[in-house]
DNA sequence: TTTATTTTGTCTACTAGGAAACAAATAACA
DNA sequence: TGTTATTTGTTTCCTAGTAGACAAAATAAA
């Protein structure tokens, strides 16, 4: 043997295995994608889950927290928190529905539907940055795959298959 | 004013806005794949992370930890603590080169190899469940799309745009 | 050589998020 | 009706991950 360690060259690494880790190319891309959104949004204090909360309930006023928190896969304890710090920063009001006293109603103030405003119209240019290596109809192909695998198309509700579902 | 205050009726609620989203249809596909990598790996006390990491030290026995770091887009620090931890389970070897004295080399031990074999050896069934929605074809695709996204398909290094970068 | 700059890994907070226990309200059931 | 089970949100504790300062070694510059 010629080379006494086999050491890799340090420069020249294979990463083989990991393209085939459909798992580890959807982490990539998605800290990529956060990337992008910190590199948009840097002067905005706000969060990427924080945005897509802001946005549901701005498209659907009256959304139960609980709702929230199934849609967005965000656990319900960091759902509390978040919809609390966003309450006492004046973005959101929440509001017991007489019908189902457990419940909590979500809508936004003027401020946060000026808040969502002003973030959704950067929206197209962190979407550019993120698919900037794909063609335009790759990148279309790209959403409806992730769409289909996340069952997203289906009308139905109950997929089941979920494993993130909390049981 | 019929409907005197404007709420969903809770149960048909729309989603517009997210899909348009490649940030959240990546998010909840990345949460989706780690749901089923813990479904299949439930028994053993591995995470992704760490599975990624011995991926790769095996298919490159002698990377530098930073190298590593920078391929699987884990932050030094981080990266530290948890080959601090794979060393005392035994699981990697850690050696200082004599050419370089900051770096540190890491290998697999026989119980490293051990584990990462009988892991790897679960891949396809996690990969199958992952991409259960989709046609072998679609899958296929996704897995292009997705490497080209990330900047892997170019043998040269520098891609740059990453805002991921430490700088 | 001496001095600055860069690289490499580590350490010390700090923050986001998750698990599990909990309380209150509702629903299901005898 | 009373009793049990489920749903909904909250609280507390814990872990994974990040940011930033740091030390040591290597490199570049004087």
């Amino acid at each position: 043997m010629a080379s006494p360690t086999p050491t890799a060259p340090a420069q020249k690494i294979t990463t083989e295995s990991l393209r085939g880790s459909l798992g580890f190319l959807l982490r990539v891309a998605q800290l990529r994608s956060f990337g992008h959104f910190f590199a948009v949004m840097g002067d905005e204090e706000v969060r990427p889950g924080e945005v897509t909360v802001l946005d549901l309930i701005r498209e659907n006023p009256g959304i139960r927290q609980g709702m929230v928190s199934k849609t967005l896969k965000i656990k319900r304890a960091q759902m509390s928190k978040m919809i609390r710090e966003m309450e006492r920063e004046g973005l959101v009001a929440r509001s017991v529905p007489e019908d189902d006293r457990r419940a909590i109603e979500l809508r936004l103030t003027k401020e946060g539907e000026a808040m969502i405003a002003a973030i959704t119209a950067r929206f197209p240019e962190i979407e550019r940055r993120t698919q900037a290596a794909l063609t335009p109809a790759e990148g279309a192909e790209l959403r409806r795959l992730l769409i289909k695998l996340n069952g997203l198309d289906k009308t139905k509700g109950e997929d089941s298959d979920d494993p993130d579902d909390e049981r």
